[in-house]
RNA sequence: GGCCCCAUGGUCAAGCGGUUAAGACGGCGCCCUCUCAAGGCGCAAUCACGAGUUCGAUUCUCGUUGGGGUCACCA
């Protein structure tokens, strides 16, 4: 049988990095297999509409080279993918339960259900008591008749426990005293979440249901639906949550539930600050998810290569922490891998920026591309081309290289000259310097330091100093380098 | 609070009864070096605790502790 996944987010706006991670999986799960990857749009709160929201989640899957083979955009067999475009469908199967007695029409208000649960003694939640379960049919006829606004629940069983078997988890059984008498279609004739989801998964022909663990406790409710129904269990993949660090007011490290407070979540936050889609995606891969047999130890992924490493048994059951840090050097190495034309096209509008034109390209990429982890930073590493700082004369005074003041007027004074005359390139420059340096019998860091400090105007540079010359052009390098030594 | 799940270094994690308990990020040190990186080499750091089972537990069972999740006319 043909595996079929499927995401179905709700459109927020806002795709979370966990969301994300879900998808992929999803996906994984389906493409390792030769399955289909199916999305779908659950908006079936009114109240939560976001205009051009279900945009977000369509660039998102884009940029993240995550392809549905069937969603609204894409149209299959069983469409449509909007469930706010299949709400006829739904209810028919919850009144098709209510002739089945295996559901019931619920005439109670949200006050009452407000007050019910405020009657609950301290400490402890109560669910519906199931006031309307065992309603006489003439009573229930005649709310109907008179136009009682009601809602459908579900019958849950009373006693006894529930068992099923979750693909990462195990066997997971809870006790039907647990599970309460969930509502299937809303007093707005809307379907719940869980009920429309139940039946779209089963109509659209789903096999495998890839969510995340907080679900693992209300799936006996989706799994008595499927029973109700007399259809066939999906099989469940349920994945560990991804989880924030922070430090909260006392001092102490904290774990939760990964959130804004943590840092940017969202995928497109991410992109924004850097981080490329290749690498995020990389990233959350191996979140909860470890590579075994030829992949094992593997830490760089294409997407293919996910494809066809990608294991079920690889899934983890306890929480995984997002580490930023990890992140950030994963992204570094995919710059590293980087073709020249490719460094270049995502470098170029810093350099535009910074007014560093296309002779200067084969160089800053050297210099750049190990030292940079996202792009953005290149603005930061080569601000010192835009404009000179008006440093401080004690930038000169190096210990490790010995440089002083004094050694500094010297070695400037001699060198400017000498660069004066000096072919504008980076053997020239280079050998010009560490000659000077042998004549004198100076170390090369003793020359080297002074005229990259009064080149760059900041002890800290992308590349040594020749390159610093070069980048700004022998007329302001002079420039620069009679100012310095006018300092000292 | 009830219920469910989880538990290997700071983080991601391999391990699936007998191992010197992998690897990666981060940290630290050394080398390289004109600064910062990159690169190379190396170091420190983990089986939460307590009972069992067993010739032998990181690994199996139970309990404790800790963490997470969940208890909506939200999805």
């Amino acid at each position: 049988m043909k595996i079929r996944t499927r995401f179905a987010p709700s459109p927020t706006g806002f795709m979370h990095v966990g969301n994300l991670r879900t998808a992929l999986y999803e996906y994984l799960v389906a493409k390792h297999e030769g399955g289909d990857f199916i999305l779908r749009i659950e908006d079936t709160d009114q109240e939560r509409f976001v205009e051009g929201a279900t945009d977000v989640i369509y660039n998102t899957l884009k940029t993240a080279g995550i392809t549905h083979d069937e969603g609204p955009d894409k149209p299959g067999d069983c469409g449509p993918y909007v469930q706010s475009e299949r709400l006829s469908l739904y209810k028919p199967y919850a009144e098709q339960l209510v002739k089945e007695g295996k559901a019931y029409y619920c005439f109670c208000s949200k006050e009452r259900l407000a007050a019910l649960r405020e009657s609950a003694p301290e400490g402890t939640v109560v669910g519906y008591d199931r006031h309307c379960r065992d309603l006489p049919q003439d009573e229930i006829d005649g709310k109907l008749a008179s136009g009682v606004p009601y809602v459908i629940r579900q019958k849950s069983p009373l006693t006894g426990e529930s068992t099923y078997v979750d693909a990462v988890y195990g066997e997971i059984t809870i006790k039907n005293e647990e599970l309460d008498d969930q509502i299937l279609i809303k007093e707005d004739g809307f379907p719940t979440y869980n009920f429309a989801n139940v039946i779209d998964d089963h109509t659209m022909g789903i096999t495998h249901v890839v969510r995340g663990s907080e679900y693992l406790t209300s799936t006996p409710k989706y799994n008595a639906l499927y029973e109700a129904f007399g259809w066939e269990i999906p099989t469940y993949i349920h994945l560990p949550l991804i989880m924030g660090k922070s430090v909260d007011e006392n001092g102490e490290t904290v774990v939760s539930k990964l959130s804004k407070r943590h840092g940017s979540t969202g995928f497109f936050d991410l992109v924004n600050e850097g981080f490329l889609p290749q690498a995020i995606i990389n990233y959350i891969a191996l979140l909860g998810w470890a590579p075994a047999g030829e992949y094992e130890n593997r830490e760089i992924f294409t997407m293919d290569e996910l494809i066809r490493a990608f294991d079920i048994h690889g899934i983890s059951k306890s929480p995984s922490v997002f580490d930023y840090d990890k992140l950030e050097w994963m992204n570094a190495e995919y710059i590293k891998a980087m073709s020249s034309e490719e460094f270049l096209s995502y470098a170029k509008p810093y350099y535009d920026d910074l007014g560093l034109g296309s002779q200067h390209y084969e160089l800053l990429e050297e210099m750049l591309k190990p030292r940079i982890t996202r792009f953005p930073q290149i603005t930061e590493k080569l601000q010192f081309v835009k404009e000179l700082e008006n440093y401080s004369v004690e930038l000169f005074v190096h210990k490790k290289s010995k440089s002083s003041i004094e050694s500094s007027r010297e070695i400037l004074n001699d060198v400017i000259p000498m660069l004066d005359g000096c072919s504008w390139d980076r053997e020239s420059i280079t050998s010009l310097l560490t000659e000077y340096a042998a004549a004198k019998e100076y170390k090369n860091a003793l020359v080297m330091w002074p005229v990259r400090i009064a080149a760059a105007g900041v002890a800290v540079t992308p590349g040594g100093c020749a390159e610093v010359l070069l980048l700004l052009g022998k007329e302001e390098a002079l420039r620069r380098l009679d100012l310095g030594l006018s300092k000292l």
